[in-house]
RNA sequence: GCCGGAGUAGCUCAGGGGUAGAGCAAUUCCCUCGUAAGGAAUAGGCCAGGGGUUCGAAUCCCCUCUCCGGCUCCA
């Protein structure tokens, strides 16, 4: 039977039964099919030598779309896999897929891989390239599977994941072969190895067998593959650039903060600058959450464990919770590792009305988690950290418009931090297997999340499953300067406090009604937020955050009286400025201020004293060799320092 | 917590069984300068910590701590 194939440009071609990708490619054009590395019919990725059984849309995948980068590194993932079993006999591979940027494989191996291995490794791979092996598809019956790979531990746990009778395009299950190497695979592969232009091993790892801690730890190798070697380095430069970005360099080298060996592992001590910068984000939070119609709590950070007992954390959360202190009686006390339960404390005063509904509460709260040692990143993830935390106590009814206003509030916060739709990522995780809370309860909560992206015109990730046990939320996520994702806001529904609390208020009608809770952290923790602030600006914050604003430079000393009433004059103004009065020279000065990356210098010398100017020059920009008036280069400052409304 | 890698001056790094090195930063002095490093001198180290091996350890071995890259987990 004959498929019909519609391509990009609209027309249908009817093409004869058992044609393949590489002859549709080569009836576009020669280059086209020499280019190809697979062909796309509807939604399917198809191998080139591939009959295409079914007709549909219909495009050539080439190295230049994304889909052709992900054939590309799965395939030099197997050539890797090949490579490890050519260089150490004996190992035994697990799975190996592509991933953003590359691809990894997992082994096991009597030794974990050395630096010199992995050189090692990617020779053979090359040479693999370079003998253009070609990859064979190989259709097998679940059994002969199994007989395939009898003996291979993993391999016959994958293929025994596969029901009995499942089928995909017609098969149970699926190799792929090159020379000697044969792995399980859905495909589709290159048509032959030497179709790898560019392949980089990176770095070797632990990882266990099916991400399962309880299992066996295999050992991964990473690497990188691209279209062009032009595009590898590329990257390469790109991961140079992003370790530039990092906070835990620039941090220190701005003097924010640091990390302290005497304090202990993920544990921040900040310094003035970065002591500024926070209270500067404090204060912008705490202007947006009286414009948002929060009141503030405060909540101490030792509370009796009978508490942590109650809220069910010391069930669910002790692992991350510090040891317990005995005091005076025999009483327990933790410190908190959420201000949760303080704030339904709060709640639980007095008696509480529908009328008092809203109640939205909140605190920059200090807390204390235990983090494995493995695990702490810098600001990224400490030990101890400050949450922008709110709860929000509310009716059913006032539900749908609460989740909304705090999603506003979380995505406003974002947008005056300059995070716009290129780093920040929503996502709506919903009911998990093990959970809490009637079932109407999620359902009711997890529309009016949904219905209040939509409202507000967010595109979202949707993650079944991935709710906490007590409730549907909203992530905020943003990447990081080499692409990894934090959570940062968050908007929680949680039925399981109420509940355990008992928390209530009195309904029209005398009918004592729970109340619906709402967790919203908007920045997330303080210290993550800004450790992305930092990665996102590479240190070279816009003026509002910028801990020194104005860097006034006298050109020599005689100037310094000048200089000091110019700073004045800007501290008059609103203005966070700092004059350089050590005796170097104006072009050391000048790269001492660029370094430090402060926002604007103003160099003042002969010239301007009489004629009451300044030279501004601003960070990121050229030199301006007018002499401005005092009065509007200062007006331009002010303007330019203005914190987002 | 697990797998690997690494810890030498405030920072970036050299050295490597026989008296601890450089550049930048710091301090002092000279220079008085117009937009990314002016010059000189000085000071600075329990070579992460603890145990071993050795006539002798920063160097070799073991343990611990901390950091880095992953895994697991997470704001």
């Amino acid at each position: 039977m004959p498929v019909e194939l519609r391509y990009p440009d609209g027309t249908v071609v009817s093409h004869p039964d058992g044609v393949t990708g590489i002859d549709v490619a080569r009836s576009i054009g020669p280059r086209l099919a020499e280019a190809a590395v697979a062909v796309k019919v509807g939604e399917k990725l198809l191998d080139l030598s591939r009959p295409i059984a079914q007709g549909g849309d219909f495009a050539v995948v080439t190295l230049a779309d994304p889909e052709g980068l992900h054939v590309l590194r799965h395939s030099s993932a197997h050539v890797m896999a090949q490579a490890v079993l050519g260089e150490f006999p004996g190992s035994t591979f697990a799975i190996g897929p592509p991933i953003e940027d590359g691809f990894y494989y997992d082994f096991r191996v009597d030794h974990p891989f050395t630096p010199e291995d992995l050189e090692r490794v990617e020779q053979r791979m090359k040479s693999i390239i370079s003998e253009d092996q070609p990859f064979e598809r190989v259709a097998l019956t679940r059994q002969q599977a199994l007989e395939l790979f009898a003996g291979h531990q993993f391999k016959v746990e994958i293929i025994e994941g596969v029901e009995p009778g499942e089928v995909v395009d017609g098969e149970e299950v699926t190799a792929y072969r090159n020379l000697g190497f044969i792995d399980l695979c859905r495909g589709p592969h290159l048509p032959s190895t030497g179709r790898i232009p560019a392949v980089k091993v990176t770095r070797s790892s632990g990882a266990y067998w099916r991400g399962d801690e309880t299992r066996e730890q295999l050992q991964r190798i990473y690497g990188t593959a691209w279209a062009t070697p032009g595009d590898l380095d590329a990257y390469l430069h790109r991961l140079e650039e992003a370790e530039r970005r990092d906070h835990r360099r620039l941090g220190p080298e701005l003097d924010l903060f640091s990390f302290p060996q005497a304090l202990g592992p993920g544990l921040v001590v900040w310094h003035p600058k970065g002591g500024l910068l926070r209270k500067v984000i404090e204060d912008h939070s705490r202007s947006l959450h009286e414009r948002f119609g929060f009141e503030f709590v405060h909540t101490p950070h030792l509370m009796k464990a009978d508490l942590w007992r109650t809220s069910g954390h010391l069930g669910y959360y002790a692992e991350n919770m510090y040891p317990v202190m005995v005091l005076d009686n025999d009483q327990e006390y933790q410190v908190k590792p959420m201000n949760c339960p303080g704030h339904v404390l709060v709640y639980q005063a007095r008696s509480r009305s529908y009328r008092d509904l809203p109640m939205r509460l909140s605190e920059l709260g200090t807390v204390y988690r235990y983090e494995k040692s493995g695990v702490v990143h810098g600001l990224l993830r400490a030990r101890g950290f400050t949450q922008d935390d709110s709860h929000t106590f509310c009716t059913e009814d006032q539900l749908g418009a609460e989740i909304r206003h705090h999603l506003e509030f979380t995505l406003a916060w974002h947008r005056d931090f300059g995070f716009d739709e290129t780093v920040v990522e929503a996502e709506l995780s919903t009911r998990p297997d093990k959970s809490v809370g009637e079932q109407s309860q999620w359902e009711i909560s997890e529309k009016r999340l949904a219905e209040a992206l939509g409202d507000l015109g967010v595109t979202y990730r949707l993650a079944p499953g991935e709710g906490a046990f007590y409730g549907p939320k909203i992530d905020i996520h943003i990447k990081d300067a080499i692409g990894r994702r934090w959570q940062m806001g968050t908007v929680q529904l949680d039925f399981n406090l109420p509940d355990l609390f008992d928390l209530e208020y009195a309904a029209p009608g005398n009918v004592m009604g729970r109340p619906y809770m709402i967790h919203c952290a908007k920045a997330g923790s303080l210290e993550r937020f800004i450790g992305v602030l930092i990665e996102h600006y590479a240190g070279a914050f816009p003026m509002w955050l910028a801990p020194v604003q104005v860097t006034v430079i006298p050109v020599a000393d005689r100037h310094h009286e000048y200089a000091l009433a110019v700073e004045e004059g800007l501290a008059g103004a609103g203005l966070r400025a700092e004059t350089d009065t050590s005796l170097e020279t104006v072009g050391d000065k000048i790269r001492r201020a660029l370094t430090q990356k402060h926002p604007a210098v103003l160099v003042v010398g002969d010239a301007d004293i009489e004629s009451k100017t300044v030279g501004l020059r601003l960070y990121g920009e050229e030199r301006d060799t007018r002499a401005v008036p005092l009065s509007e280069a200062t007006a331009r400052l002010v303007a330019m320092a203005r914190p987002p409304s």
